[in-house]
RNA sequence: GCGAAAGUGGCGGAAUUGGCAGACGCGCCAGGUUUAGGCCCUGGUCCCGAAAGGGGUGGGGGUUCGAGUCCCCCCUUUCGCACCA
C-alpha cells in the first residue's frame, strides 16, 4: 500500500487480480444460495455511454454486495448484436455487417473492462454467433409446433425511413420506435408469434411480481394488453343476410342505440358495394370509405396533436336492434377501428363521448337509458314528459347508473344488466358475454439481412416446411449486397435462396426474412446459465438452479416491449417444460435516465452524441479513475431518478476516497496491535463507544438500504462514517487496546461496505489493513454484521416543545420511561419559562421520539 | 382530453410508521497550510433579526397535541395513454 492513492495503478492491479483469481467466475452450487443480478444486454453501438455506466454500477454494486453476504452472484454480459445500425453502416459505408459488429463489441468490452464490472466473462454471448441465433430458430420451430408462430398476409406498420416492418410495440404512436419518422401500413406475409394466446395469463401472472416491479410498468403493460370485458351482440341487416356483430362493454345502454357504426374496412360495406348496380349513395360511401383507409395509419398523430375530427357517411342500410326490435341506420366513420373489437359498435350519443360527439354532428337521435342514482339534483337534465324523445343534453352520461326507457330491463342496475343482458343475448342466440383485448400478435418477420433467419423452406409442392432440426442453424451468408429494395437483402444470396425442399427434395426456396431482434432478447438470460451448450438453449437443472432472475436493471423504454416479449416468452418455455415458472424476473428496477446540460440553453436532455451534450466515459475514467466515476454516479441521485451530469461532483468522491485511504494509511501499523478479541464494554472509552455506535449503526442502515436499493443514501451513510472516524482521532498515536479495537472495526466495516461502490480502492485498503487473497478469494462471506445493541444509541436527545414549538432538549437514558420523560420535561428550566403562569392541558410523550406539552 | 407520479436551500438530494426539516455531497464565504497553481486542513453556510425570537417544504384551506408526510381545492412540471367501443 503506497502512502498516495493513484486511481490508475490500483485499478489495474485490481482489474488484474480479478481476471486471474476468476474472482466473478461462478458455477452452479446446489449448496449455496444463488442471486442472479442482470442488466439489460446492450447493443454495441461502438461505445459505452454513461447510461451504461449508470446501469452497470448499480448493478455492480449489487453483486458485490450479494457476493460479500455470501451468495453465488450470477452477474453476466453479452451483446444484443443483431439489428439495423450494423446494416445501415454497410449500407452507407460498404463495411462487413459482421465485422462491424464484433469491432464495435471488442471495443466495448475493453471499456467495460476498464470500468472494472465484475462480470463472469467466460459466459459472455453474443445474439449474432450461430451457436446463439441457432437457438432462436430452435426456439421458432418449437412454437411452430405448438402453433404459437403462424403466418399471414397482414397490414403491417412499414418505416420508409428505416426499410422495414415493425411491430405493433415497436410503432406504437404511429412512429417507428428507432427513428422517429411515421410509419406507413403495407400488406405483406408475414411471421406471427401468437402473444394473444398468453394475454389474460400476461395480467394474471402480474400479481406475481406485484410491489416487486415498477407500478408504471405494470400499468404500461396493463394497457398495452387492454383487456375489457363486455359482450358481443348482432344486429341483423334488414332486408338481407348479413348480420353486423358489434362489442360492447355497456349492453346496458343498448336501448339508447340509434345508430350501428362500422369501421371503413368493415365487411359488411365492402360487401354493399360489391352487390348490384350503381347508385349515387354507393358512390359516396366508396369515396368515404377509401378516403378513410387511406388516412388511417398514415395520419400519423404526433404528441399533443389534436384528435382527427370524427366524420361518417350513411350507409343506407338499417340494422335491427335485437333487444328493442328498432330499426337503426348503418353509417360508416372514421372513429371506428377495424383493429379493435369487430370494427363495428352500437352508437349510444346519450352514454359515449364519441357517439355524443358523432350524433351532434350528424343530428342522430340522442336517447337518454340510464339515470343517475343519486338523490341530488342530476346533472344531465332530463324532461319526464319526453321519456321517448330525443332529450336535450350538454354531454354524455358514462357512468353506471339504473336503467330507463330499457323495456322490462328498466329499474335494474346497470353492473346487474351488464352481465344479465349479455347472458340474455346468449340464450337468444344472438350475442354473448366477451372479452376483448388491444394487444395483437407478435410480428417477428423483418425485410432485413442482419438478424437470425426463419428456418422455413417454401416448396410448391409441400408448402412453407420447417427447416429440419439437426439442420440448424440456418447460417446468414458471408457475401451480400445491399440496397433499399424493401426485401430482404437474403433474397439477392443465390446460394443461401435456392435450396431442396426438406419433405420432397425438389427445388425449393428459403424464406428470406429474418427474425425481430427482441426475439434475441426475450431469453438471452437463460443462456448466461449454460452459454456453451450445444444440444438445447439450455440445461433446465442448471436454468432451475439460477433462475428466475432476483433482480433486472434497466431503462423504462423498454417497459412494453422487451418486457412483454419476454415474459411471453418464459410462459411459452413452461409449457414447453424447459422452465417451471411463468415470470422471468423477481424484481425490476428501471433506471433514471443521464442528462446533460445543452450549451448554454439551461436544459437538461439525455446525453447523446448528435445532441453534443454527450460525457465519455473513458474520458472520465481517465481523469478521475472508475472508482470515484461509479460512486458519483450512485450518489448523485436515486437510481430510479433522473441524473443530472456535473462532473465537480465527481472531485467529491475523489476527495472521499482518498480521505478514507490515508486514514486507512495512517491507521494500519498500529491496527497490528490492536486486540482480536473485543475488550469488555468497561475498557472503552466514551469516543471508543460512540464510535462502535456509528459504526454499528452505519452496518444496519447500509444492509438495510441495499435490500431497497437506495443507493445514494448508502454512499452517505458511508461518508458519515469516515466522518465519525475522522473526528474520533487523527492519530493512532497513544490510542488504549481497546480504541484500537474501535477503530479497526470502524476502517474494516467502511472498507467492506465501500467495496460495493468502489471495489478496486475497497480491494487495496483491505489487502493494506492485512488480509490477503482478496475481497472474494478467503471463501468466506465478509460483509459485517450490526450488533442491535451497539446500533442502538445509549443515550438520546429528546426534544421538548411547548405548543409544537421547540423549546429545550433532554439527555436521557435511551429507555427511559414516558413518566420519566415527563417529569424531565416538566423540570427542564427552558421550558418551564415558557409553561410558567400557564395551565397545562396536555403532556404528549413519545418514548424515544419526544414530549409535546400543550398549554393554555 | 384521460390517467399516474412529483414539487423541499444557490445546486444534486436526505427525512421506513405523522414526531428536532435541510443528513450527505457540490458550490459559496472566512481562516490556516503548502504551492506557481490545483491540493489539503479548520470553521461557517434555509430566510428575517444585534439578540430574544419569528418565519419556512409550489399556493390556499382542513384534520391533529404535532403535517414535507394524511384529506380537499388550485397551480406547475414530468411521464404514460390518446378515438380501444
Amino acid at each position: 500500500m503506497d502512502e498516495k492513492y493513484f486511481a490508475e495503478v490500483v485499478e489495474e492491479k485490481w482489474q488484474r487480480h480479478w481476471k486471474e483469481s476468476g474472482a466473478f467466475e461462478v458455477e452452479r452450487d446446489d449448496a449455496r444460495a444463488r442471486f442472479y443480478c442482470l442488466e439489460m444486454l446492450p447493443y454495441p453501438s461502438g461505445y459505452l455511454h454513461m447510461g451504461h455506466v449508470r446501469n452497470y454500477s448499480i448493478g455492480d454494486a449489487l453483486s458485490w454486495y450479494k457476493r460479500l453476504r455470501g451468495f453465488n452472484v450470477l452477474h453476466p454480459i453479452g451483446w444484443d448484436s443483431f439489428g439495423q445500425p450494423a446494416e445501415q453502416a454497410a449500407i452507407k459505408r460498404g463495411v462487413n455487417p459482421k465485422d462491424w459488429t464484433e469491432e464495435n463489441i471488442a471495443h466495448m468490452r475493453g471499456q467495460l473492462q476498464r470500468l472494472g464490472v465484475s462480470y463472469d466473462w467466460r459466459r459472455e454471448i453474443a445474439a449474432h454467433t450461430p451457436e446463439y441465433y441457432k437457438w432462436d430458430q430452435w426456439f421458432f420451430l418449437k412454437m411452430l409446433e405448438r402453433e404459437l408462430a403462424y403466418k399471414r398476409l397482414s397490414p403491417v406498420n412499414w418505416c420508409p425511413t428505416c426499410q422495414t416492418t415493425l411491430s405493433n410495440e415497436q410503432s406504437s404512436g404511429g412512429v417507428c420506435w428507432r427513428c422517429g419518422n411515421p410509419v406507413e401500413r403495407r400488406d405483406i406475409e408475414q411471421w406471427f408469434l401468437r402473444i394473444t394466446a398468453y394475454a389474460e395469463a400476461l395480467l394474471e401472472d402480474m400479481k406475481e411480481i406485484e410491489g416487486a416491479w415498477p407500478e408504471r410498468v405494470l400499468t404500461m403493460q396493463r394497457n398495452w394488453i387492454g383487456k375489457s370485458t363486455g359482450a358481443f351482440v348482432d344486429f341483423q341487416i334488414k332486408d338481407g343476410e348479413d348480420k353486423i356483430r358489434i362489442f360492447t362493454t355497456r349492453v346496458d345502454t343498448i336501448y339508447g342505440a340509434t345508430a350501428v357504426v362500422v369501421a371503413a374496412e368493415h365487411p359488411v360495406v365492402e360487401r354493399m358495394l360489391a352487390e348490384g348496380g350503381p347508385s349515387a349513395l354507393k358512390d359516396e360511401v366508396r369515396a368515404f370509405a377509401e378516403r378513410v383507409r387511406a388516412t388511417h395509419g398514415t395520419s400519423v398523430k404526433v404528441a399533443g396533436e389534436e384528435q382527427e375530427e370524427k366524420e361518417g357517411i350513411n350507409t343506407g342500410l338499417i340494422a335491427i336492434n335485437p333487444f328493442s326490435g328498432e330499426q337503426a341506420p348503418v353509417w360508416v366513420a372514421n372513429y371506428v377501428l377495424m383493429e379493435y373489437g369487430t370494427g363495428a359498435v352500437m352508437s349510444v350519443p346519450a352514454h359515449d363521448e364519441r357517439d355524443y360527439e358523432f350524433a351532434q354532428k350528424y343530428s342522430l337521435p340522442i336517447r337518454r337509458v340510464i339515470e343517475r342514482i343519486s338523490h341530488e339534483q342530476p346533472v344531465i337534465e332530463h324532461d319526464p314528459d319526453h321519456e321517448d324523445q330525443s332529450v336535450a343534453m350538454h354531454q354524455a352520461f358514462t357512468e353506471y347508473g339504473i336503467l330507463v326507457n330499457s323495456a322490462d330491463w328498466s329499474g335494474k342496475l346497470s353492473e346487474d344488466a351488464t352481465r344479465e343482458m349479455a347472458e340474455f343475448a346468449r340464450e337468444s342466440g344472438f350475442g354473448e358475454p366477451a372479452t376483448t383485448f388491444r394487444l395483437r400478435d407478435w410480428g417477428i418477420s423483418r425485410q432485413r439481412f442482419w438478424g437470425a433467419p426463419i428456418p422455413i423452406i417454401y416448396c410448391e409442392r409441400c408448402g412453407a416446411v420447417p427447416v429440419p432440426y439437426e439442420d440448424l442453424p440456418v447460417r446468414l451468408p458471408e457475401r451480400v449486397e445491399f440496397g433499399a429494395t424493401g426485401q430482404s437483402p437474403l433474397a439477392g444470396v443465390e446460394e443461401f435462396v435456392n435450396v431442396s425442399c426438406p419433405k420432397c427434395k425438389g427445388a425449393a426456396r428459403r424464406e428470406t426474412d429474418t427474425m425481430d431482434t427482441f426475439v434475441d432478447s426475450s431469453w438471452y438470460f437463460f443462456r448466461y446459465c449454460d452459454p456453451r451448450n450445444t444440444e438445447a438453449p439450455f440445461d433446465s437443472e442448471t436454468a432451475r438452479y439460477w433462475t428466475p432472475v432476483d433482480q433486472y436493471i434497466g431503462g423504462i423504454d423498454h417497459a412494453v416491449m422487451h418486457l412483454l416479449y419476454t415474459r411471453f416468452w418464459t410462459k411459452a418455455m413452461r409449457d414447453m417444460g424447459l422452465v417451471n415458472f411463468g415470470e422471468p424476473v423477481r424484481r425490476l428496477m428501471t433506471q433514471g435516465m443521464v442528462t446533460n446540460l445543452i450549451g448554454e440553453t439551461g436544459e437538461w436532455k439525455r446525453m447523446s452524441k448528435s445532441r453534443g451534450n454527450g460525457v465519455d466515459p473513458d474520458d472520465m475514467i481517465q481523469a478521475y479513475g472508475s472508482d470515484a466515476v461509479r460512486l458519483f454516479i450512485l450518489f448523485a441521485a436515486p437510481p430510479e431518478s433522473e441524473l443530472r451530469w456535473q462532473e465537480t461532483g465527481i472531485d467529491g468522491a475523489v476527495r472521499f476516497l482518498r480521505r478514507v485511504y490515508s486514514m486507512v494509511y495512517r491507521w494500519r501499523d498500529a491496527l497490528r496491535d490492536a486486540p482480536v478479541e473485543a475488550p469488555s464494554a468497561d475498557d472503552f472509552t466514551t469516543p471508543a463507544r460512540k464510535l462502535r455506535h456509528e459504526t454499528h449503526r452505519t452496518i444496519a442502515r447500509v444492509t438495510d438500504d441495499f435490500e431497497r436499493l437506495h443507493l445514494n443514501t448508502n454512499v452517505a451513510a458511508l461518508m458519515e462514517l469516515s466522518n465519525a472516524l475522522g473526528d474520533f482521532q487523527t492519530k493512532p498515536e497513544g490510542a488504549t487496546a481497546a480504541e484500537l479495537f474501535a477503530a479497526r472495526e470502524a476502517l474494516e466495516a467502511l472498507v467492506l461496505m465501500l467495496a460495493p461502490f468502489a471495489p478496486h480502492a475497497a480491494e487495496e485498503m483491505w489487502e493494506g489493513l492485512g488480509h490477503e487473497g482478496g475481497l472474494l478469494g478467503g471463501g468466506r462471506a465478509l460483509w459485517p454484521s450490526a450488533d442491535p445493541a451497539l446500533a442502538r444509541k445509549e443515550e438520546l436527545e429528546i426534544p421538548v416543545q411547548v405548543n409544537g414549538k421547540l423549546r429545550g432538549r433532554l439527555t436521557v437514558g435511551a429507555d427511559a420511561s414516558e413518566d420519566e420523560l415527563r417529569s424531565a420535561a416538566l423540570a427542564d428550566e427552558r421550558v418551564r419559562a415558557w409553561v410558567e403562569g400557564k395551565e397545562i392541558v396536555k403532556v404528549v410523550v413519545v418514548p424515544k421520539r419526544l414530549v409535546n406539552i400543550v398549554v393554555r
